[in-house]
DNA sequence: CGGTATCCATCCAGATACTG
DNA sequence: CAGTATCTGGATGGATACCG
């Protein structure tokens, strides 16, 4: 029989919704932002460029697989510029690309709003644990 | 023996990062709202109160789970407030508290970051690609 | 109507080991 | 120095069933 069941009809709004979602450019842009090493990398080449060792001392407590996975990331979006200089050992540098430095620009706004709200968030969430 | 392997400083340089991490407020921010389901719903919530019902079939394709979920922290963050009216059967209605309003105001500026720039992250991605 | 409670598959971060 | 390869446990989201 071709009974439509209540989860089937979902999965299938899912998938329409899944696909809105996905075209959607500040979702796009969140799901490359949004990320704690993403955030922390941008952060640090901010200021000056740096090497990768340099990077993973800076931002301590990074693995090297989620460094490079990171870094991987950045580049692939045009964020971020990687430089290999071929010499023994090899010397890898990275740099903010200009599209890079846009980025930082707005996620500084962001941290604006953050530090302007968020202890009002977190007084709405003491508030709302007391309860 | 006292031996300290790589992988237990760098598991104490997590545990000191992850604090400052924690404390950073534009990371807790991210915290909240980077979520597909939070954009989804506050996106919503900007041009009208909805009740719960109308949010599921608004937001097609999210579970029971997921927005239940995804209402009840925003409720806890004070960005949204749940008014239940105590009718046979119940009603539920949702509304942006002034402070989820002017996160969704944030969120347009990143919105409109994205909607400039995203392309260009897009073929960014294809260049890297195709290498 | 507006939820809980529960179980389950899946994805992903981290740890470890190895390499050009 | 700057990675790659591989394994695993814990969190996360979805499906389903039940409740005031």
């Amino acid at each position: 029989m071709a009974t439509t069941t209540a989860g089937q009809k979902r999965a299938e709004a899912k998938r329409e919704y899944d696909a809105y979602i996905a075209a959607c450019p500040s979702r796009q842009l969140l799901d490359t932002v949004a990320d704690k090493w993403v955030t922390l990398v941008l952060t640090a080449l901010a200021d000056t460029p740096l090497r990768y060792s340099e990077l993973s001392r800076r931002i301590a407590g990074v693995s090297q697989k989620m460094l490079t996975q990171t870094l991987r990331t950045l580049e692939r979006d045009g964020l971020v510029d990687r430089a290999v200089t071929a010499t023994v050992p090899v010397r890898v540098d990275y740099t903010l690309t200009p599209l890079g430095e846009s980025l930082v620009t707005v996620m500084a706004g962001v941290k604006t709003w953050a530090e302007a709200h968020m202890p009002e968030v977190q007084r709405a969430r003491r508030r709302y644990d007391r309860r």
